[in-house]
DNA sequence: TGATTATCTGAACACCTGTTCAGATCAAGC
DNA sequence: GCTTGATCTGAACAGGTGTTCAGATAATCA
């Protein structure tokens, strides 16, 4: 046998890279095989190496993916005035685009000590750039007066913490709906900084 | 060649486990071999299984008994009466336990996938036991008026997903001393429920 | 229709995996 | 000093690892 029936870059490119999300997802990078993610999209392992030139890249390009649709997201929200505003958005932002995508933001968590050290400098680049967004939205409130931190960057990092909680216990069709999750974590964010 | 000169349990034991926590933290379980360990213990992998049954009960040993450290230090802090001061040995002891031992904490917290569904089952009741702990100091606070939650549950959770942000970038001899990190995050932990 | 290109198979490569165990050697107790 | 039991080695087992590639087949385009 070889090129089989229907076969198409196409169809396969994608479903390549969805069965190595989700698998690296719940079973971690160094417990899926290649073999494994072939058998999920239907094709023989060889037939991966089309599609990405080993199994680092595949997971790399997942990373860089969630990291880039992230910032492109956040550069597309409209632009708030006030302090409060901007906080607001930045938070509410922030957890409805990462419930929006579990596994790719479980991954970029999780599986950053299986980069490279080049792939890693890259991914952390681009999660210094997002929470750098956070920070200056902080430091700017703090100097006009409007927010009280003791530390702007440990703020940031705090903020970030907590509003990634949500994606170890939020469920869709749960007990709460999103903007409920929203404003929850909004009023805890918003006291603990004014 | 066979038994080595000088060897014995009561000194390669402890080695085992340090040797299997030091690695599980840095690459994680699934991408450590026995070998590896063996190296780090200096000592072939045949002998690894004197000192456990297999890798699996290794890994469940030390998350079990990082989680039994926490709850038995929790129990023995003193107790507190107003609900302020209760939240705030919480938030104290939450950070300083767990950043004496990061990397207990590190695979308590990312390798939970790699257990068997039996293991995990005993390791989330050992967490959930913990983490009522919390819930319950907020459900008293809120209902004699102390607090502010809109969701005790998720307010738990959160302030938990905070606390554990520390270990994330506290490097001991950095910027900020222990107790002024714990003064930081507590002061975030009381402005967000009050 | 025929030639070309994209896509996949199946086998192979060298090596690593967790685990077992007979036998060898050392430490401890009499 | 000798015996007993604890501790480790080294080899072996059956199977899995990422990756490569010649060859086969399907899709595509002239």
């Amino acid at each position: 046998m070889a090129r089989t029936a229907g076969s198409h870059s196409d169809i396969t490119g994608p479903r390549v890279r969805e069965a190595a999300l989700a698998l690296f997802a719940q079973h971690g990078y160094a417990a899926v095989s290649m073999r494994r993610i072939a058998q999920e999209v239907g094709v023989q392992a060889g037939a991966l190496y089309n599609y990405t030139p080993d199994k680092q890249s595949l997971l790399f390009d997942l990373m860089q993916g969630h990291m880039d649709d992230l910032l492109n997201a956040r550069s597309q929200e409209p632009v708030c005035t006030s302090a409060l505003a901007r906080l607001e958005a930045f938070s509410r932002f922030h957890i409805r685009f990462h419930l929006e995508r579990p596994q790719a933001v479980f991954i970029s968590y999780m599986e950053l000590r299986n980069l490279t050290p080049r792939n890693f400098a890259v991914i952390e680049d681009l999660r210094r750039r997002y929470e750098g967004e956070l920070e200056t939205i902080l430091r700017d409130g703090r100097d006009i007066g409007a927010f009280h931190v003791a530390d702007t960057k440990i703020t940031t990092l705090a903020i970030i913490a907590m509003l990634n909680g949500v994606n170890t216990w939020y469920r869709s069709g749960g007990r709460l709906s999103l903007p409920e999750v929203e404003a929850i974590y909004w009023d805890m964010v918003r006291k603990a900084v004014t």
